[in-house]
DNA sequence: CCGTCTAGTAAGGAGTCCTGACCAAAGGAG
DNA sequence: CTCCTTTGGTCAGGACTCCTTACTAGACGG
């Protein structure tokens, strides 16, 4: 609400700002270069450049431009700039990798968890895997991002169990795993969310700022992104949608996921639905096969009118271990195109997408942390 | 994504813009109380009410302070700032207001259709409306903010007709309508949509960034506020319940709009709800009413569980002709607290609400209209 | 070897904001 | 009535930021 009070301060952060982004983006640069991409002019570039030596955060590469003319000195941020952690926690594991300021992965560990899953479990293979990226990387962590295979509570960062949905990866803190490892923030949120963000940035929602990514797994999920960012809701817990009414089999009205019940693919003591059997009973062009599909079309159908009508999204994307399969997707799409209000339906793409979505926003916290950082008075 | 370039220029403007917002909120202030209340040194602020006085911005009341001191002069924004145009179009006429840059309502019109309905019509009405309001306002009118009771095309501000819905305006492109009396953009939404920022406002769901605003009356629809903001989504229909999926009578799936034919609660010949039939059918202590009530609240149920599973608001407020009369929200409230994932439930309590938040986006559109306006060189 | 071209520096100026001192004028105390 | 206090507003000086223009340093090309 209350405006920002102008200042030459504020101004000459502004330049600081301006002169690091553009090093971040590029990753060496000379003044004049710096000066000729931000627009402002060499000689306050090379104050600016001169403040950010000094704090530490700049450094000459030793490095020298080459060709006619005077010879360039290159400068780029400085070594101990810091990394952040990136982390993907599911089931089966965690994958963990740190990044720099330029968005270069520098470190990358798998460690899974065999027969051994739950919480506990969990929680050591993060911690093993951050102890397995950590020396691998230059300067301390200055914040982490993390994408976990379950509900995150938006104000706590915890992962939390939902009542008739499957609890993947279980009880867990992921910022308490890592306090001791990492100095800044932990930013935590559900692999559906992070994937959404992956496949705006690069996939095939590409610059698009209304869409639904609809995930269809083990679990059900999906993300909402208006305006060109996802929305978390208030719990952070938006698009959990096994709660969701929509039609089950013979048309009767039921939550989302008891149609899984009904109809038989739930794994056994579990509320996760069991893919293979999924797979089973609805790939192959047998007519149970055919009724099959036809029941899950006409479910996920009734989740995406859902989305469409409270979301208005321009393109709905269909990602998880059976979403993906062309042949459900295809049925989905064909059910779904003869609703009054149908949008286009396309496949996610990206590999790896949790890890792409949390990795690309890790960059960004990193940068902000190096460009907000408190920096010592010039008072030498 | 590109970053502002810093330069002297931008942090005078910043100086401007702290100077004319303190006067928009109080009216009018004195150079000392100016630089008190932005933390702006006395100089400075001096220095930009020269500026903005020699623009024509700002002018010397004739008040004097009175109390102890030196007399202060007051100075208020100058009288031909101009206004903004603020409407509400409905089915049954046209309300007109203008407003001031300090919020305050100068002008009122209201403009009925009596017995003859339509876009043509409403046209006319609108055009008389602004008629009545224009003389009675100071200054031209630089931008206008229009409310319609139908879905509203966020690309082109065309009040649009989705199927299965109640068209009760019809065929209407408000700004094409205001082209001659409005100098500045004219932003049409959908009036559900500034309901919702009316509660927000000032409403039941004060200060509340994330809940869902549903709207039960001749017509059915939802805005969805999430981060503070009602999302409107692609095409502007974000909220647009018609085809949602729910549980109609005897636990049939089917789109919320079909439940009211199915229970005979439309008007013939008509996509839209007949409300006095509906209270007549779900009003009382009958045996029947209650069955009615219970079927109204299973449907809802299912549009209220999807907004939870999408949007996971902290508060589900009910509005409308129907929505909002306390027999029936209360069958839904007790009938929604039982699904898996409730959330509490409040009814709409503001009264015009669509006007008033059309009116206080009018205010903010009107302020940003008169900071960013370009002045004249100050090279005399 | 000299002209050309480019990175970087130096000098000067315009503009912005601030601090602290000062002035003007009204109300209150005696 | 006079003097003091209080407050709005201005003045002068200074710190700082950014820019333009001109200049220097130094390598390549012919």
């Amino acid at each position: 609400m209350s405006l920002a009070k102008p200042s030459l301060e504020m101004l000459r952060a502004l330049t600081d700002e301006n002169v690091l982004r553009a090093l971040m983006e590029e990753g060496r640069l000379t003044r004049a270069e710096i000066a000729a991409r931000t627009g402002i002019s060499k000689p306050t570039v090379s104050d600016s450049v001169r403040r950010l030596s000094e704090a530490g955060l700049l450094a000459d590469t030793g490095e020298r431009t080459t060709g006619r003319g005077r010879v360039g000195t290159y400068y780029s941020l400085a070594a101990d700039t810091g990394a952040a952690l990136v982390a993907s926690i599911g089931p089966d594991g965690v994958v963990a990798e740190t990044v720099d300021a330029f968005g270069t992965a520098t470190a990358r560990a798998e460690v899974g968890l065999g027969r051994a899953p739950g919480p506990h479990a969990t929680a050591r293979a993060l911690t093993e895997a951050v102890a397995l990226v950590r020396p691998r990387t230059h300067g301390r962590l200055r914040t982490a991002v993390i994408s976990a295979a379950d509900p995150v509570d938006r104000a706590t960062g915890r992962l939390v169990h939902l009542p008739d949905a499957p609890f993947l990866v279980g009880d867990l803190d992921p910022a308490e795993v890592l306090a001791g490892s990492v100095d800044g923030a932990v930013l935590v949120d559900n692999d559906i969310n992070w994937a959404a963000r992956a496949e705006r940035a690069g996939g095939c929602a590409l610059g698009v700022d209304d869409f639904v990514y609809v995930h269809l797994g083990e679990g059900l999920g999906c993300a909402v992104v208006t305006d060109a960012e996802v929305r978390r809701g208030h719990h952070g817990l938006a698009g959990e949608i096994a709660h969701l009414f929509t039609e089950g089999p013979r048309g009767r009205a039921m939550p989302f996921t008891e149609v899984f019940a009904e109809l038989g693919l739930r794994r056994a003591e579990s509320t996760a639905i069991d893919v293979g059997a999924l797979r089973a009973a609805a790939l192959g062009d047998s007519a149970a096969a055919r009724r099959t599909r036809g029941a899950l079309a006409r479910a996920v159908g009734g989740v995406l009118a859902a989305a469409v009508a409270l979301a208005d999204p321009r393109l709905i994307v269909l990602g998880g271990a059976w979403g993906a399969e062309p042949v459900i997707a295809e049925a989905i799409r064909a059910h779904f195109a003869a609703l009054p209000r149908s949008v286009p339906v396309a496949a996610a793409r990206v590999p790896e997408p949790a890890l792409a979505g949390a990795r690309a926003r890790a960059v960004e916290a990193l940068r902000t942390a190096i460009i907000t950082a408190p920096r010592p008075e010039a008072s030498a």
